[in-house]
RNA sequence: GCCCAGGUAGUGUAGUGGCCUAUCAUGAUUGCCUGUCACGCAAUCGACUCGGAUUCGAAUUCCGACCUGGGCGCCA
């Protein structure tokens, strides 16, 4: 048995080793007696005399004051060489001192300039003016160096813990599948065609058709959390061509069973970020974030559109999709989350269950915020020879289907599902108002890059 | 794809035919300043998206292209 490796055990030119050692700025108090921070200079103020650095990391900001007649010429020729947001190295004394921000300061014995940054930069990390979104993300790595775009990713990480803890804890397997697919077995969204050796490839719109396979698979609970790619035209503040999906699918469950484990989800996830992120929440300035009650209502169809056609000017009847001010409207007589039930059968997919009594509806369902929808799923009809039949009623041809009706015909359990948007999910709960603002690296139909 | 609004220093903006050698803020450079905290002061630097047209004269009007934002459509 070999000791356990310590840093000191490391060999001398091990220089990047050297870099962690320094102690994350939120804990520097007075009582450190001196420290090592290292992060990025937020800002310089040069008193003449006396100069006052920011340094900011992860954790915070803390002021480095600099009394020139007291500091080494090393210390001196680097305040004067370094330029805002160049990551340095500073160790000194700590005091406490009211006048500071935080009650302490550093007096640097040393300062490295341990990467110059160019000048000027592309946008104003320390938000004295303001920056474009369009101008934010062609600078991404600076704009989410600002503390409030950093914040809203730190709150995406802490809810997509929340969904993976709460779904593990419900007895889920996590699973992958693959984003490269030979075809779509349905019509309806664009595919992203690629390049795949010698064959016609794509890029998948959605896991649905393999969590459908692993139900027959005999997983019963499975979910995923994944990439999902649509080559739709459009563009708005909510859509994006590669969006994160939360996908789940449960055997031996119906459409009000997977509503309720979504309901429950929401509920957690809200929960789950109130609790462990109230700084960051603060910090973005979301004043009215509330977890939301139990008990979202189930709005047949039916009603939605009574709701809407009182809301909304343009026409509207039962059997059209819900327009975006038909969901506004919707959204604000609900003022909650909630959910779209009972949907006709005939602006839904083939895959779908009817109603055993009325096979005009179907168990999908659409799970909204008041300003958007966040999910969509139903109950899937797992009896082979109705959806061959549905396929065919939806004018479709069941042989392009093999691949999806295969598994059906060798022991398919009853099973539901759903697929929720993550993007949409911080966005809302954030009250961001671009979907775009909720990814780090967006890809629209105008931005590939970076 | 359609409709609307835009494109002015690194960033965010003002400027609707001559008063523009283009405003303000921030920034950058240089200098002064010992308690700043959007530090202050002084000087300097830095821009009209591209192409065409109208006009004595275009940042400003017109046409086209490209780009951006918003709305719609599309989004099983």
């Amino acid at each position: 048995m070999s000791p356990e490796p310590t840093i000191t055990s490391l060999p001398p030119d091990a220089h990047c080793y050297r870099i962690l050692m320094r102690t994350p700025i939120a804990q520097v108090t007075p009582a450190s007696g001196s420290a090592e921070i290292a992060g990025w200079v937020h800002e310089v103020r040069d008193l003449g005399g006396l100069a006052f650095m920011l340094i900011r990391d992860r954790t915070g900001i803390i002021q480095v004051t600099i009394p020139k007649k007291k500091v080494s010429e090393q210390v001196l020729a680097a305040v004067k060489a370094v330029s805002r947001e160049s990551v340095v190295r500073v160790s000194g004394p700590v005091k406490a001192i009211d006048k500071a921000p935080g009650g302490r300061e550093l007096v640097p014995e040393s300062i490295e300039i341990i990467s110059l940054a160019e000048t000027p930069l592309p946008l104003d990390v320390s938000e004295k003016v303001p920056a474009e979104l369009d101008t934010r993300l062609d600078a991404r790595f600076l704009d989410v160096r600002r503390p409030r775009v950093a914040a809203v990713f730190e709150i995406r990480s802490a809810a997509c813990y929340a969904i993976n803890q709460f779904l593990h804890d419900a007895g889920f397997t996590a699973i992958t599948t693959p984003k490269i697919v030979a075809a779509a077995t349905e019509g309806g969204t664009e595919l992203f065609p690629i390049a795949y050796f010698d064959k016609e490839a794509f890029l998948n719109q959605s896991p649905q058709l393999y969590k459908q396979m692993m139900m027959a698979a005999g997983c019963e609970k499975v979910y995923e959390i994944g990439p999902i790619f649509r080559a739709e035209e459009h563009a708005t503040t909510k859509h994006l061509n590669e969006a994160t999906s939360i996908d789940i699918e449960v055997s031996f469950a119906d459409h009000l069973e997977v509503m309720r484990i979504l309901e429950n989800l929401i509920i957690h996830t809200y929960g789950y970020v109130e609790k462990t992120c109230s700084a960051q929440i603060a910090n973005i300035g979301v004043e009215d974030f509330a977890v939301p009650k139990a008990g979202f209502p189930r709005l047949p169809y039916a009603e939605a559109i009574e709701i809407a056609k009182k809301g909304i000017e343009e026409p509207i009847k039962y059997g059209d999709d819900i327009s975006p001010a038909a969901e506004r409207a919707i959204g604000a007589e609900m003022g909650g989350h909630y959910f779209i039930v009972d949907w006709p059968s005939e602006i839904r997919p083939y895959y779908a269950m009817q109603h055993e009594n009325d096979p005009s509806i179907c168990k999908a369902f659409d799970m909204m915020h008041p300003r958007m929808e966040l999910s969509s799923g139903a109950q899937r009809e797992h009896r082979y020879d109705r959806l061959v039949q549905q396929i065919k009623q939806k004018g479709l041809n069941p042989g392009s289907f093999e691949f999806y009706l295969k598994p059906f015909r060798y022991g398919m359990p009853p099973h539901a599902g759903w697929g929720l948007g993550a993007d949409r999910l911080v966005m809302t709960m954030l009250g961001l108002s671009n979907v775009r603002e909720a990814v780090l690296f967006p890809r629209d139909m105008h931005r590939l890059v970076p």
